[in-house]
Order: C-alpha cells, then structure tokens, then sequence
DNA sequence: TGACTGTATGTCACATCAGACATATATTTC
DNA sequence: GAAATATATGTCTGATGTGACATACAGTCA
C-alpha cells in the first residue's frame, strides 16, 4: 500500500512509456495517475499560456499558490476535483478538459512553455 | 455556504437548461456540477451496458453497493475522483471519459437504459 | 549584492470523502 | 405474499484532501 510512492513517482513524470505495467499499478491505476497528469499538465499549460501567475491563479480560484504549484505537479495530495477546478478556474472549457484528457496520452515530452 | 443543498438539486436533475446562472452558482460551479452529472450519467449507462449490478460494480472497485448507487446519484459526497475510477472499473477508457464529458452538455433527459 | 517576482516543498489543523453497515423501497418469481 | 434480487438513503468512523503558512530556490533587474 505504497500507493503513495508510485504516485510520488508517477506525478514526477515517470510513465510506462506506453508499455503496460510500470510499478506494480493495475491498468485502471495507471489510466487514473495519466488522466490526472494530462490534467496538471493542461493546467500548467493553459495557465502559462494566460500569462497568469500561480499567485494569481490561486486567488481566482480562492485558494493558495503552494497548492497550484502542487496540482501543476501532480503531486499525491491533489485530487481531480480540485485539478478540475483549477482548470474551469484558468478559463478552461469543458470540451478543453476534455481533449486534454485525450490528446494527452503519453509520450508529450517536448512543449516545455510554448 | 448552503453549497450542500445546491448540488444535491444539481444532482436531481435541476439543470440551468443551458441557460446560464441557476442557483447562486456561478458559472465554473455549473460546468463543475454539469461535468460532473455528466460522469454519473456515463456510469450509470455503462454499467447497465455491460450488465453489472451495482453489487458487482462496486466488488469490482473495493467499495460498497451503497457507494456505487451515490456515484450514480451525483451525490455531493461523492468525488470526481471516485467517479473517475468508477468508470475505469466499469470498462471505459480515457476516451470514453472525455467523450462523457463533452457530449453530455445537458438535456438529455431521455435515454432511460437503452 | 540585494530587492523582487515566480515557483517549489514541507507541515499542520480542519474539512471533506469513502467504505461499511443498517435499512428502506422496488421488482420479479414462485 | 414470501423470497430473492437490485437499487436507494442515512449515518457512523477512519482516511484523504485542502488552504494556509513558512521557507527554500531560481531568475531578473537595479
């Protein structure tokens, strides 16, 4: 039950690389921790791409910039709720959520800010 | 603050009916709910889809009937999170997920269970 | 160098969520 | 109408998420 180290990990951008298993993750599990780092990554991107500040970000979204920065890392003690308000909170549409989701899968390594 | 009350009528069914402000939300807080009715939805169909019960379903996940029967009431203690991993349990895929999301926009009000 | 701005990381107290259980309400089959 | 199966609702308790704060680190500019 060391979830929390794989996630660790998983968030710091380790993937399987496409290839299935990774640490001991379930294929559900794995989906799961992609589909929050597609999130995070959107959130980053779409946030930069405002020319919005963490700062700023978090004021909007009524919280602080230590947590934006923690979503924006996908770190363990995020969850997808607040990762999606984060992104309603950014601007972004619901059909934005939603290719981020998709288009997103893996292997997106290069855009470091645009 | 009577958040609580407000998602539980957003869970009902109560829609804005596309029309934008509905109960003080504000607009991210009526994609938030809107996302996420729309995932209880996709759960529900899916589920009946591939013949599960929601005892099955919720074995499937590590959780309880109970849970399972909230989840697809959009109950308010229910995450997007759990929703999420509901959906991956019952056999979605990430695109699946996105899909949910973009074309359940609202009234639809029809399909009962195909 | 030092001030400034933006981002990252650790921790904590409090709020919210989740699984479990009890129980209620259909619906079907005998 | 009893039994069986499926779903809904309410409520506990332990787990997890969250905002806030402190603080560290990186880059920029004077």
């Amino acid at each position: 039950m060391d979830k929390k180290k794989k996630e660790r990990l998983a968030a710091a951008g380790w993937r399987s690389g496409d290839a299935a298993d990774f640490l001991g993750l379930s294929p559900e599990e794995i989906e799961f921790v992609e589909l929050k780092l597609s999130l995070s990554l959107e959130l980053k991107d779409l946030r930069s791409e405002r020319g919005l500040s963490q700062v700023e970000l978090a004021r909007r979204l009524g919280s602080s910039q230590s947590r934006i920065a923690k979503m924006e890392a996908s770190d363990p003690s995020v969850s997808i709720d607040l990762l999606i308000r984060g992104l309603l909170a950014a601007g972004a549409s619901k059909a934005d959520i939603a290719s981020a989701i998709t288009k997103r899968s893996a292997r997106r390594r290069a855009k470091r800010s645009a």
